[in-house]
DNA sequence: GCCGTTTTCGGCCCGACTGTTTTCAGTCG
């Protein structure tokens, strides 16, 4: 087993030990173990196999033990023992937001509901709300997020999506007679999540791919097969005389096509070996993929206009992310030396604020201990620079976690929401126009609060919050969090239409966190954003322009 | 289940927010 799956077990164990009513810190215990195994660098197989788990603070004996057992029989008898006695399906159950382990449990004992299914008829049919501890709006939420869950169905997040169609073309390229795999359709488009996976696949041998996939089924024109996990791929063949027609048709999107359809004048594209012909028969020169969705890139293409491209190699500095001060798992220093090594020039540790208690939020006195520290580090590591910033909670009345004294002695100021979902459109918009309205704060991140498959973003006028982040010159951030992404490509491009600075930020607990950039650069691409618009693609001089500059104009210090 | 130069037993368990309550349990990050 690898320290992934490790974890995984461990926290299904602290799972199933709450929905038993079991100690909530035995639970803990597990949780917390599944964490270290997270995040340490070596193999707990290793570990294991030099007795040195127990060395490990927050592994004892027990939990070294079930450890043990997982890496040398891939088999955990704890968990086993446990589900026994788990109704099956409540262990599925507590995936949905809002339902913990403790509802879950209620929802067992009184309706005998144990499957999302059957929640989902207990919704329907009105039975949740009498539910003791339950109530019409709790129902009525976990119906929402219920609906949330099954649109998203079996849909793949692009950072999963990506690797997985690369890893599915360099399989199909060893068969014989293949002679080129091109990865297309939506994932080609670099779209925040995908409904299924396309590869395009130039052979003399079509049938005999195909025998690879004995399942594979025709839709639409592709060959279309459903895999192990649930995702689909889709298959299409094609000629090498007509390879670009056939790469630009199976990357789409729909609107795209019938634009070019149009130009073309008739329903098929002419046959061309590449995509730079074919682009050129009609006139135009190439577009990338990402633009192809009919969102005036024909125009612009004909008008010589498209946006400059931006890729993550512009990325001069990372402007979100935490240590371990609060909830990240390197130190500031690792985290540097991390930024220095992608050839950043500068960075700003942001960790939690104090209403994030169990993100390990930074009281006031941490935060300036810490800022002892950053200035230390920036003594050793000159000329990288290590901004000292901070998340700042914006709580629910919109006022923030510090004051404005204690925030005016930091470099950069990132404000942000983690709670109060729920608020009405009104007041959500409002308690953010507030964070924004404040003379210190730079950033507002992650800015509709989206997971994507799990929780919608709030409901929110973004439009208001645009006008006056350009308005005070404050910046909107693409989180580059692979379940974020936040920003989307449309409201993005809104902004930067309005001139709101955006920033593309990683929020990077972790060092391997930090290629994370690609995916928000993407999203800009996407969403037409050129690199001048970015914060982070300018110098550190610049970054601390855009700080003083809003305080000036604010009035403050 | 983990931990201990205050404890080998008895703590641990943040803090905000919501909705359901009539003073608090459950969830989330």
């Amino acid at each position: 087993m690898t320290n992934r799956e490790v974890a995984d077990t461990l926290v299904r164990i602290a799972d199933a030990l709450e929905i038993l009513g079991e100690s909530p810190f035995r639970a803990n215990a597990y949780r917390n173990g599944a964490r270290k195994v997270e995040q340490m660098e070596t193999a707990v197989s290793v570990l294991h196999a030099e007795n040195r788990l127990t060395s490990v603070p927050g592994i004892g004996s027990g939990l070294a033990e079930a450890i043990g057992q997982m890496v040398t029989t891939g088999r955990s008898d704890t968990l086993e023992q446990l589900l026994a006695t788990v109704p099956p399906g409540l262990m599925d159950l507590i995936s949905v937001p809002g339902l913990g382990p403790k509802r879950a449990r209620t929802l067992y004992q009184t309706l005998g509901i144990s499957t999302i299914g059957q929640l989902e008829e207990a919704v329907r049919s009105d039975r949740l709300a009498a539910v003791p501890g339950f109530g019409e709006k709790t129902a009525q939420s976990i119906g929402q997020r219920l609906a949330t869950l099954e649109r998203w169905g079996s849909r793949l997040l692009l950072a999963d999506a990506w690797p997985r169609a690369e890893a599915l073309a360099e399989q199909i390229r060893k068969e014989p007679g293949v002679t080129r795999v091109e990865v297309a359709g939506s994932v080609r488009r670099f779209q925040d999540s995908v409904g299924n996976i396309n590869l395009l696949v130039e052979t003399n041998d079509p049938a005999g791919v195909l025998c690879k996939f004995p399942a594979a089924s025709d839709v639409d024109g592709f060959k279309e097969i459903r895999m192990n996990d649930g995702s689909v791929l889709r298959l299409s063949f094609a000629e090498p005389s007509s390879f670009g027609t056939s790469w630009v048709t199976s990357t789409g999107s729909p609107a795209h096509l019938a634009r070019l359809c149009q130009i073309a004048g008739s329903p098929e594209l002419p046959a061309c070996d590449t995509e730079e012909a074919l682009y050129a028969q009609l006139s135009l020169p190439w577009i990338p993929p990402e633009l192809r969705e009919d969102r005036g890139e024909i125009e612009a293409a004909l008008a010589g206009r498209l946006p400059d491209p931006l890729s993550a190699e512009l990325i001069r500095g990372e402007l979100h992310m935490h240590s371990r001060y609060s909830d990240g798992s390197a130190t500031i220093e690792e985290m540097a030396k991390a930024c220095i090594e992608r050839g950043y020039e500068y960075m700003a540790v942001t960790d939690h604020s104090i209403g994030l208690g169990v993100a390990n939020g930074l009281s006031i006195e941490r935060l300036r201990e810490q800022a002892g520290e950053v200035r230390r580090l920036n003594a050793e590591l000159a000329p990288f620079v290590i901004l000292h910033g901070n998340e700042v909670n914006i709580r629910a009345d919109g006022s923030l976690d510090y004051p404005d004294e204690v925030l005016a002695e930091l470099d950069w100021v990132i404000a942000s929401v983690h709670g109060a979902f729920g608020k009405s459109r009104d007041e959500q918009t409002s308690r953010i126009l507030s964070a924004i309205a404040n003379p210190y704060v730079n950033l507002i991140a992650h800015p509709t609060g989206r997971i994507l498959g799990r929780r919608d973003g709030y409901d929110l006028n973004l439009d208001i919050i645009i006008d006056q982040a350009a308005h005070t010159g404050t910046s909107l951030e693409i989180n580059c969090g692979p379940d974020r992404l936040d920003l989307d490509d449309t409201s993005v491009r809104k902004a930067a239409e309005a001139d709101v600075t955006i920033c593309i930020n990683a929020d990077a607990h972790h060092p391997d966190h930090l290629p994370w950039v690609a995916l928000g650069t993407s999203v800009a691409r996407r969403g037409w954003v050129g690199p001048n618009q970015v914060l982070n693609t300018g110098s550190l001089d610049a970054v601390r322009e855009f700080v003083s500059a809003k305080r000036r104009n604010a009035g403050a210090r």
